[in-house]
DNA sequence: GTCTATAAAGGGATAGAC
DNA sequence: GTCTATCCCTTTATAGAC
């Protein structure tokens, strides 16, 4: 009974993440939802006290699905370099696959509310930023690595944040489009940083 | 006559472009943007015929203040080495300083609306970008200058999108909020990748 | 050029039948 | 657990007085 009330709630949850993502919290109507899921407003609101609840329960799940990749990106027995490189490719094909990721969190860093910011940086990054620390430490260990976790992630994420504009800048070429082509962009780019 | 319409009009869009940088398009009603230039809705669509339009001109309006910037960044007698490390400090104190600038960039890039992308990229990219990929073509010869010039930029953009998070995560610093560290972070950063 | 008043549509949310 | 019907408020936008 409860598990079949959770598969609803879940399947819901699945239908909206993307309208959340494209369009925003404010850019979403209960009756999109409802349409998009199709099920009556009134449905919607059994399995859900409000919308704030249920955009905040489509925020849980987008991050939760990706907890498992956050905590494995890191094999401790390799050098740091090839893990630094593993780690480059897999966050350029995790950040390229899940569309409802990236902008959910861009989303959530403009709107800037301090409660779900708090929730985010405690549930989905803190363990892996710490790792990546770590991992920077052992790398440039007189950099700030703080920093340096910043801008390896920032490296990678705003070559896909600005992927609806690249084809209109000058100099693009498809294969910017790649994750693979911007994951070697990437790594070869800071490669010369920590020798 | 028509220039104290013009007046008018440029206040309401300087008071109302925070708003939109702040809350988004649908996050801002026409009520409010009443409230905040301190007269009633009736009287915002003597100037502007829909929200749309006073969004548009909005935006126009917060690129225009810094078309210059974008062209006169580029001091072509100095040697390449001077010239980025100059360019990069100067967009980090531009990032920092404007808010509303950086937030309605990622904002229309989220949006994606095809029109309005392809009028940022024409007005106020695309000679910026294609000075940039240029002076990175002398600095990396052997590299992408497009994938090159996204990523000097979005290293430095990606440091002040998260600030609103950053104190929230392991091993921040106050220090890093400071757009001289961080041009200074990025460009040491990068140094070792054109010698 | 600014106001008041109001239309018309869309928004979140609830009640109660089935 | 889903539906219909509805409430009440906000939203965009317009008409017309001053």
């Amino acid at each position: 009974m409860g598990a079949i009330k959770q598969k609803t709630k879940t399947e819901i949850l699945t239908k909206t993440i993307p309208l959340f993502a494209q369009r925003g919290y404010d850019g979403v109507s209960m009756r999109d939802i409802a349409k998009t899921v199709g099920i009556t407003v009134g449905s919607l609101y059994h399995h859900f006290p409000d919308k704030q609840a249920l955009y905040v329960e489509a925020l849980g799940q987008t991050f939760a699905k990706h907890t498992d990749f956050m905590r494995d990106a890191f094999v401790e027995n390799d050098n740091p370099k090839n893990r630094i490189r593993i780690l480059i490719h897999s966050l350029c094909v995790l950040v390229n696959e899940d569309n409802n990721l990236s902008q959910l969190m861009q989303r959530e860093i403009l709107d800037g509310d301090k409660k779900r910011l708090q929730f985010i940086a405690d549930n989905v990054f803190s363990g892996f930023l710490r790792n990546m620390n770590e991992l920077c430490l052992l790398l440039a260990p007189e950099r700030d690595p703080h920093l340096l976790t910043i801008s390896i992630i920032g490296l990678i994420v705003y070559h896909f944040q600005i992927t609806p504009m690249r084809s209109l800048l000058p100099g693009h070429q498809c294969s910017h489009n790649d994750s693979e082509v911007i994951a070697n962009h990437v790594f070869s780019l800071l490669e010369n940083s920590w020798e």
